[in-house]
This record gives C-alpha cells, structure tokens and sequence, in this order.
DNA sequence: TGTTAGCACTCTCACCCGTTGAGTGCTAAC
DNA sequence: GTTAGCACTCAACGGGTGAGAGTGCTAACA
C-alpha cells in the first residue's frame, strides 16, 4: 500500500466540510462546497478529492445520492490541528463563569452550571480524590434547643458540617472548649485516624459522645466522599438541542449512561495532556459511539488535578469548546489552586 | 337546559374508559369497555353510554372512528371521587423515602429524588419562605491560609457558610473572641437588621472588615435565599418516559417550564387542603394543558406549610400518586415539624 | 496532469392513493 | 332499556411515482 498523506486542499476542503457539517447537521454536498468555501473550484474537482477523502476513510456517505459526512478520523485530523496550536482561552467564558460564581455556593457544581449554559452541551466536572486529607480544624457552633453544628475543615480547604444533638447546658463557651481540645489533639490527623482514635478521648468530654460519635460520621462521611473522584453534571437535558437527539429513545439512553458516574469516570482515567478529545468510537462505549468529549485540565492545587469538560454530540464546534473550557479550567485553577 | 347528572352506571363506565385510558395511552373503544370492565354490557349498549358522556363533557374523541379519551372534566370528577374519601399514605413510598434520607444531606432535595424515583413523574418540593429568621450565633472558624470560614445560625436551625479571608495572624482564640462579640451584638436580629447595623462595629474588629464585608455578604445571600418560597425539582428527565411527550419539541418544552421556578410556584399558590390536584387547562397555562400537578401538603413546624408535589402527563394514577405523596409529606412532615 | 462540463444513474423524500381495520352512529328488533 | 346489524368515517399502512439532490464517470480542455 502507497502512503496517502493529504495535501493542503484536500486539508482545506475536508476543514470545509467538516464547517458545514458542525452548522447545518446535514450531509455537505460538492455544489456546498465549491459555492461556499472553495469558489475557485468546480464542484466536479471537489468532487474527485471528496471521492479520494472518502477512500481514505475521512469522509462517509449516508447513501449514494447524499452529501458526504465527516468521519471520527475526520474529526481526529481536525481537532489534532486545533490542539498543535495553542488554545485561546475564551474571555467570555471566563466572564461567564465569574459572574455566576458569585451565586452559587459550590464552585465546582457552579463551573459545570456555567460550562453548560455557555456551550449549550452537557458539562461534567470532575474534582480528584484527595487521599492525604488531613484535618486542620473542629469546631462545634452552638444551635438553638440542644444542637450544635459540628464543622471539619481539613488542611486542603474542604469543609462539611453537619448538626448533632449535645446536652442542653452546654454554651458557647463550653463548646468552644470542647472544639479546643478536640482539634488539639486531631489536627494534622487523616480522617482515618482520627475515626480510630475517637475512642480514646470519649471521656474527656463529658461522656456526652454523642459528639464524639457526630465526629465520627461525619469524619466517615467526608472520607468516603473524598476518597474518589467525584463528578459533577450540568446541563444534562441539553442534548435535546440537537438534531442528532431527535429520537426520543436516543436522548433516553444519552441520558442514562449521565446516570452512571462511574463508567463516565472511565473517560477521564487516562487523561493525560492539558487538553483531550475522545471521539465517538474512540471510548469504546457502544451507547456513546456519536458523541465527543472535551476536556482541559485544571489544577486543584498540591499536584491534584481535575477535569471540566463537555459531552455533545460528535458534530460539535471544537474549537469554540475547547476556548470555553480551558478559559474555565484556569478560572478554576485559580480558584482552587492556592 | 334539563339537568344531566351521571347515572351510577355512567360513572362505572368512565371510570374504566379512564382506567384503561392511564393504562394504555390509547383511546378507548366501546368493544373494550365491554370485554373488559362491563362485560355484562354489550358494545352497543356502550355506546350509547359513551355517547352520552361525551355529549356531557366528559369524553372526547381524537377523531370519528377512534375511541374515547376523557377530558379534564372526566379527570375532575374521578379525582374529586379519590379525594373525598380518606387518602391512603403508600406504605411503600414512605419506607423508600426513610431509606434514602440517610444517604443525602438535604432533607428537601431528598425527599424530591425518592418522590420521582418512587412514582416516575418528576417530582416538586416546595419549601416555604422563613420570612421570621433572627440570628442566633455566628461563629469563625479559622481555615488554612489566612482565610475562614463564616458560619450564621438562624433560630430556626438554619445554617449557611461562606469562606471570606482574614489577616493571617487571627489564629483560633482571637477568631472565637471575634465571633463572641459578633454573636453578643448580633443574636436576636433579623437578617435585615444585621446587614444595617453592621457598619456601626466595623471598628471593633480590628479594621479587618472582610470580616464585616462578609457577614454582611451571607446575610444577604440568606435572606434572599430564605425570604421566598423554594421549589426543587426532581427527575425532571422522566417525563421522556411517556409517549405524550415522544415529540422532543413537547419535550423541550415542557423541560424549560422547569426551569422558571417563579411560575411553577404560582401553582401551590392558592393551595388550601391537605391534597390539590390540578388537571392540565385548569392551570392557565398554555404549556400545560396536557398535564397534571397533585400536591400534599406537610407541616414546616411553627405553623409554616409546605407542599409535596408531581407533574405528569394528565393521564396519571391519581390514586397511586396521592399515596405516594400523602406518605411522603407525612415523613416530612414528621421530620421537619418539631 | 489537473480541471471542468455534461450526463446517466442512484437514492431519499414527499406525495398520492387504495386498502384495511377499528370504531362509531343509527335503526330496528327484542 | 338493550342489543344486533349495518353503513359510514377516518387513521394507518404499503406500494407506486415523480422531483430533487448528489454522485461517478467520461471526455474535452488548459
């Protein structure tokens, strides 16, 4: 077998095609083509090279007497030509994302908000699991009637809470006593310590352990939810924007495998790069064979690393994603970066 | 005009023409209706019947040679029958509720996934507005890296945070002195109060007044968060479940009814009983003419109400969902009325 | 050798039309 | 009041047809 490598036309009309297509979903003609994009040719030249583009598998035809339809390896070609060059951050996104992070109280179920209404797709956000989580802080609140709210702040920032029921006497001042010792002696603990130490400090205070036992679980509830990535979803229902979806059986499974975090996850586990584009067939997942996903990397500080991205349908504006996203992930970069 | 109220038999017969309606999504004939429900009845003898309700208001047909399908007045008075007898709690609804309320924080957002998970309609929660809230503590916790974390207690156990930065050198005692004070000078406000008079103690903090700026920052948030009624919304994505919505076009928009909570809200409005069920055009909206809204109310505590609720397709097991829903507000109400 | 005009060919889509079957309304008999 | 019977209506289905879009191929041209 001959090598085939593309030349520049052909380059520049399979770009044009692949334009068309991301525009009008529908499959681009040779007339398209020669009036639209390359008007210094006939339709019949582009023709052959659409003919030569289809043997070597960028381009696919519906049927004999349709337009052609770029292929996965078409949008490879094309996207790896976005990639080698720098992707420009996308300043209205970031404008975006600032102005809504204001208003919601989680940034990161905020960036998937914010990524999904700027980029009309389905936003997934994913937070890494930070296991070396050590605890930098306890304190309980005082509530009204018998209540305190028992609050975690570990040394990365992360924060939960959550209201347990303590003897009635204690105030403010009590509890502040009982927060001083207790972060004393678990500061610079991991949650799995300080889960195994509990025991030992249940008479120290006061014998009320229902404290101890709220630290407990909550030291129980935050590790599990910690230990592994998490995702985030915004946006699902956006799919329904585009033609490709019209089936209603189709959006139905679309947005049942959004259901299953944790086969989503797979998506993300060899990222390597800054950026990344999977497409279609390239997951390997049957239910996913049109569909892309985007993602750019963003840093959560102490080597962590997380991913926002979007998922949408293989015909989808590359480049204008790939601008929002990395302008969100070094909004969030900063944001969470120290 | 002679009166025509509906004979015992009339009644069965709607009934069925409804039941087998709910069932099958398709209009009912007369050959149907005497196999299956009133087999003592010939089709003809049907007929007539079916002739007669829908001369009264209470069938439709698609078109001449369908079957019938039964308008909202038919609805009306098959739910008006449920309603005045006692609804009974779906035992089953309540255990799935109590299981699942462990696993998530929020009681509210709970209570609307196991609604629409439990029933398959997408499921309303609505909480009401605490328009009474005053301060009752107010509390720094410090974090890592010059910054913590600011914590308002309300009266009535409502909580919300916020990271705001501080000096570096406040370390935990001279934080817990700081929110001494602000509690002593704050507790017993109303939100309101405490975003006027802040300006006044700006001194007495050190001139740090990110401290201030952010107090005065959450209480706003709270206020506004808390002053109006708030709806959630669950499994919104069910309603693709239903072949009247396999048009993506009704689906859309049914999905972005969704989204403006405001005027979802107008539905509870006027909400007297205990139940309410409004059927399609009884709501005055255009969007909404092919579905049905049925409500519990539960019981907030301190004589606040709340409601329970689920949109679907008009065609809908009343009876079923009135149970599910009467099971549900009574856990909540159970839960949150102390 | 690359480009182009021309033409026959293919295939989808929209439309028409007859057939089928479900369901009705009406009438007359029970 | 109920029922059998019958004529009628209409949606849904399937096959047939024509228009339109787009292709591949060939031959001529630069």
């Amino acid at each position: 077998m001959e090598e085939h490598p593309i030349d520049a036309r052909k380059e520049r009309i399979l770009r044009a095609i692949i334009d068309d297509y991301v525009l009008t979903a529908m499959p681009v003609g040779s007339r398209t083509i020669s009036r639209k994009y390359e008007t210094s040719l006939s339709s019949a030249t582009i023709r052959n090279e659409m003919s030569d583009l289809e043997e070597l598998g960028y381009l696919a035809q519906p049927h004999v007497s349709a337009g052609r339809v770029p292929s996965a390896k078409a949008y490879r070609l094309y996207v790896d030509g976005l990639l080698s060059e720098r992707v420009q951050p996308d300043p209205e996104a970031r404008a975006y994302f600032s102005q809504r992070v204001r208003q919601m109280e989680d940034v990161i179920s905020c960036a998937a908000a914010a990524i999904s209404e700027f980029t009309r797709y389905t936003a997934v956000v994913m937070m890494p699991k930070q296991l070396d989580l050590r605890v930098s802080c306890l304190q309980l609140v005082p509530m009204p009637r018998g209540s305190a709210l028992l609050v975690i702040v570990t040394d990365t920032g992360a924060i939960r809470d959550t209201v347990i029921r303590v003897s009635e006497n204690l105030d403010g001042d009590a509890l502040y006593a009982i927060s001083r010792t207790l972060t004393e002696h678990l500061a610079g603990r991991t949650l799995q310590e300080v889960q195994e130490m509990l025991g030992a400090y249940s008479r120290q205070v006061g014998g009320d352990d229902r404290v101890i036992q709220g630290i407990a679980d909550l030291a129980a509830r935050m590790a599990s939810q910690l230990a592994f990535d998490t995702l985030t979803i915004g946006g699902s229902q956006n799919i329904l924007n585009y033609p490709e979806y019209s089936d209603v059986e189709k959006a139905r499974a679309f947005l049942s495998v959004l259901e299953e975090k944790q086969r989503l996850m797979a998506l993300f586990a060899g990222q390597g790069g800054a950026y990344g584009v999977r497409i279609g067939p390239e997951m390997g997942m049957e239910e996913m064979t049109d569909c892309s996903v985007v993602t750019a990397r963003y840093r959560a500080g102490a080597g962590h690393q997380g991913f926002v991205g979007v998922i949408g349908p293989t015909r989808m504006p590359y480049a204008r994603v790939l601008g929002a996203l990395s302008a969100i992930g070094e909004a969030l970069s900063d944001m969470l970066g120290e």
